[in-house]
RNA sequence: GGCCCUGUCGUCUAGUCUGGCCUAGGACACAGGCUUUUCAAGCCUGGUACACGGGUUCGAAUCCCGUCGGGGCUACCA
């Protein structure tokens, strides 16, 4: 049975790249028939936040990549980790340092202005035995893992073996105290516990790889099987980081992007279906899933792309779906006109990338904006013929009868003027008068959404800035 | 600096394992055109890439070696 594991620390914003391992993790579990957990790796009490565990869940149920069997904190297990820790302790694989964090920096300074690479001396490895009780008692103190001089070497299901010479590593430290267990100890022990079949995770962590595996031998623990996923970089090419000023998960909601848009353009970053599709199911995606197809280079993050593919599935979307996921975006006001707002959407939706651009594309329609007269006039007509002109739209217009107002019943006379004083001519004030814009749908649309009583008195206060 | 990973259009990628179908395909972006007025959408067309240098081979984006480039890690963070 294939388990696998998705493991952020609450400690900042949930970012692309977070969710994209989530993604990937979730795509293998679910195309296997495997399990995929939660596991929120909070044994930073400093930095850990509340928020912040909410705002992951939030956001994975948000983009439906549901977990199974419930949240792990591994706040939740500190007496777990400290069994082990003394099963080390046992083993002699564990120690007491006293080291004080001044000490390490001169010595890691000393031996890089040596050319050396930095690493631990293993100074405090053989203290006596009374001594360290006595020193425990009066002296702050981390616990150590003898790492051994070893050539370490796994395989990646990505990038094949990987080898690291343990020797250039130094002992680690792996707790704070017993209390206290530090990253790359706690994950190897909540992999073990949690049945974990496969690792997978940012490449970021393939030099902790050989620490994890280290930890896991000398506590009689299986291999696991992992896979490094290639990091997602910014335009910078640096990974994006969730310490930095990169847009967090949260903010992407916000401006109106769609589940199935990001998770799309997600899978898109470091993997491929075989036929050249862009726009692929979540259905397709658990169905042709494999990590053998994922890439092993960063990929950088391309926000126009993204759009794109949010407009795409904007489109594709029901009216009432679109109505109700707008409803975060838009004043009240428009809510309550519901009618017009829906004929609004049906026109302004294949203009809309993201839905927070709903309200400025559309706004025309609740309120007419003031704009320059100037726009008024098609290319190089002078005022005073697009004054005629629009009177001439407004006379046509109002002939029409008010119950009956559609392109239907005032297509074939605007035309007709159109034909005798050119469509630019008509077309182009009768649209800024309507929209107060340069860019909008069609004015035959706008037309009939605004009604004929709406309609003539726009195009009534364009004559009156003309005159 | 050291260790590890990595290198196909500006970007995401197909193709690399199992050399020939690749005068390198798709998508985003860009440019031009069509679509009875603008914008958008749609359709069509176009430009741009196998990092470089050596091999191996009848033949290399694909295999080997070297060089160069990019990234990650190098915490009592994860």
């Amino acid at each position: 049975m294939i388990r696998v594991r998705f493991a952020p620390s609450p400690t900042g914003h949930l970012h692309m790249g977070g969710v994209r391992t989530a993604l990937f993790n979730w795509l293998f579990a679910r195309h296997e028939g495997g399990k995929f957990l939660l596991r929120i790796e909070d044994t930073d009490k400093n930095r850990s936040k509340k928020e912040y565990e909410d705002e992951i869940i939030n956001v994975l149920k948000w983009l439906g990549l549901d977990w199974d069997e419930e949240v792990n904190r591994q706040s939740e297990r500190l007496s777990l980790y400290e069994g082990y820790l003394k099963k080390l302790f046992e083993s002699g694989l564990a120690y007491y340092c006293f080291c004080t964090l001044e000490e390490l920096e001169a010595e890691s300074q000393a031996q890089l202005t040596q050319g050396l690479p930095p690493k631990y001396s293993g100074k405090c490895r053989h203290l006596k035995r009374e001594e360290v009780e006595e020193r425990l008692k009066k002296e702050p103190a981390v616990i150590r893992f003898k790492v051994p001089n070893r050539v370490v070497a796994f395989h990646d299901m990505i990038r094949g073996n990987v080898e690291f010479n343990a020797e250039l590593i130094g002992d680690i430290v792996i707790a704070k105290s017993l209390q206290e267990p530090l990253y790359n100890f706690a994950a190897a022990v909540d992999d073990f516990e949690m049945k974990i079949t496969h690792v997978i995770r940012g490449e970021e962590h393939i030099s902790n790889t050989p620490k994890q595996i280290l930890i896991q031998e000398a506590l009689g623990f299986d291999r696991l099987e992992y896979a490094h996923l290639p990091l997602i970089l910014g335009p910078d090419r640096k990974k994006l980081s969730k310490r930095f000023l990169d847009k967090s998960m949260d903010d992407y909601i916000k401006d109106g992007y769609l589940a199935e848009a990001i998770i799309n353009f997600l899978v898109l970053l470091g993997w491929h279906p075989k036929e050249d599709r862009e726009v692929i199911s979540l259905a397709d995606m658990v169905k042709e899933f494999s990590l053998n197809r994922v890439q092993k280079a960063g990929a950088i993050f391309n926000p126009e792309k993204l759009d794109w593919l949010n407009g795409y599935y904007l489109r594709s979307l029901p009216l009432k779906i679109i109505v109700e996921k707008l409803k975060k975006f838009i004043p009240t006001a428009w809510l309550k006109k519901e009618k017009l707002l829906e004929k609004v959407i049906e026109i302004e939706k294949e203009r809309m990338r993201r839905l927070n651009e709903f309200p400025d594309l559309a706004g025309f329609f609740f309120d007419l904006p003031d704009y320059p007269v100037l726009i008024l006039n098609w290319q190089k007509t002078n005022a005073a013929t697009t004054l005629d002109n629009l009177k001439a739209v407004a006379e046509a217009l109002r002939a029409v009868p008010k119950e009956d107002f559609s392109k239907k019943t005032f297509e074939s006379s605007l035309m007709l003027l159109a034909d005798a004083r050119g469509r630019g001519e008509i077309f182009w004030p009768l649209r800024v008068a309507l929209s107060g814009r340069e860019a909008s749908p069609g004015p035959l649309d706008i037309l009939e959404i605004l009604g004929k009583e709406e309609s003539l008195q726009r195009i009534q206060a364009a004559i009156k800035k003309l005159s």
